[in-house]
DNA sequence: ACCTGAACACCGTTCAAGT
DNA sequence: ACCTGAACACCGTTCAAGT
């Protein structure tokens, strides 16, 4: 049943009529993605949300049922500006094309990397990754891959991608955690002392792109 | 200068002398990870821990700094159990090594996923990830990958497995996900809604082999 | 030294009230 | 209809006190 507006009756002032909406959610998503930008995760909070707005806590309520749809606006607000238009076949080999695309949604990601964790919990009905996934997926398919190859390949694709970009961000290879472990004993660790020692030369850009060829020419043969 | 324990003039009863530690790092962790079993990542408090372990609260300090370390432990209570003894030559292939090497990561966060989202902050410093990745990257070396080529690989693999294993806790293939893009609009989603319906009948056990064959198969050119 | 309980500064959210 | 403020049931952690 459709909702119907139910006008009361009005015991006081004519002037105090319904009010119009003050904000959207958009404008929700907005204030929240600025807190987190300037404060982090851990200073997301309904209340501090409230504050950037200048409005009461629980005036959020009115446009978000609970903090976890907030947190969903969120990342539709990051990743809706990735950008899924197919790479026109001047880009080259479909290798090349699918690179495009995986590297525009690893740029989306990377402009607010504190967004990360809420992607994990929230991705899956993101409109925008469903459209870049569609998008993937029509490469694939000219590339001649079969059905079920296809969704193999896709789903490669992402489980990369997640990995790598928080690989990137939460214990990148020429971080602290890389020279913690060209300290450790060699006689334990010979191979990983060894390569850690020889890590922070590898760019995250390179370590990254590294990764994907491997996925790719794995995919072409 | 090392800790020196400073005996002091005791007012009250003999008997009521400094008593050694009842509980270890150990039994908070496992504690820890019952709460977490039973009741949920959300169900994990200070609180919850003490009561679990019929102390107080703030007796839980005098083990772990804050929170975080007792996440810590908890990690490395799940990772530590991960096997990393390296697979006998009779395995077969370097890449039937590799690959039951990563099945066995694979295995030992998938015996508690609820504990999942801790492993992305607290992975680096678990020991039993280090040996884990000590061996993987002597068989690539056995293999006879040269220097850079192995750490792009052992990144690459581990991108690879934490993404998977995340798509396969949080938004499996055969989930709700799934069939709400069955229901898209397949005029907009041509190929996704194709892959979505066929989509189920491929078990979480073949589609993650499947992108890790992609991975192996890139590795061998 | 080890443990406790009260207290503080936070949370998300319910509820009744204000216009 | 839209917004507010008090209140409730939680957090992690500090601190002073108890044995």
């Amino acid at each position: 049943m459709p909702y119907t507006y139910q006008r009361k009756r009005m015991p006081y002032a004519v002037n105090t009529m319904p009010r119009p909406r003050s904000l959207t959610q958009d404008r929700l998503a907005a204030a929240a993605l600025a807190v987190i930008d300037r404060e982090g995760l851990a200073g997301l909070s309904m209340r501090a949300v409230a504050v950037e707005l200048g409005i009461s806590t629980m005036a959020l309520y009115r446009y978000v049922q609970d903090r976890g749809e907030l947190e969903a606006l969120v990342v539709e607000l990051v990743l809706g500006s990735v950008d899924s238009t197919p790479p026109p076949a001047a880009t080259g080999t479909w290798q090349a094309r699918i690179t495009l695309l995986v590297d525009r949604l690893r740029a989306t990601v990377g402009a607010h990397p504190d967004v990360l964790p809420l992607t994990f919990t929230h991705r899956h009905r993101s409109p925008s990754v469903l459209r870049w996934g569609e998008t993937v997926l029509g490469v694939l398919t000219e590339a001649g891959l079969g059905p079920e190859e296809r969704i193999v390949a896709l789903r490669a694709l992402l489980a990369y991608v997640i990995g790598a970009i928080q690989q990137e961000h939460l214990g990148a290879l020429s971080g602290a955690g890389t020279a913690a472990i060209a300290r450790l004993p060699a006689a334990d660790f010979p191979h990983l002392t060894e390569a850690a020692r020889g890590a922070p030369s590898l760019t995250p850009d390179r370590e990254f792109h590294g990764g994907l060829a491997l996925l790719l020419a794995g995919l072409d043969r």
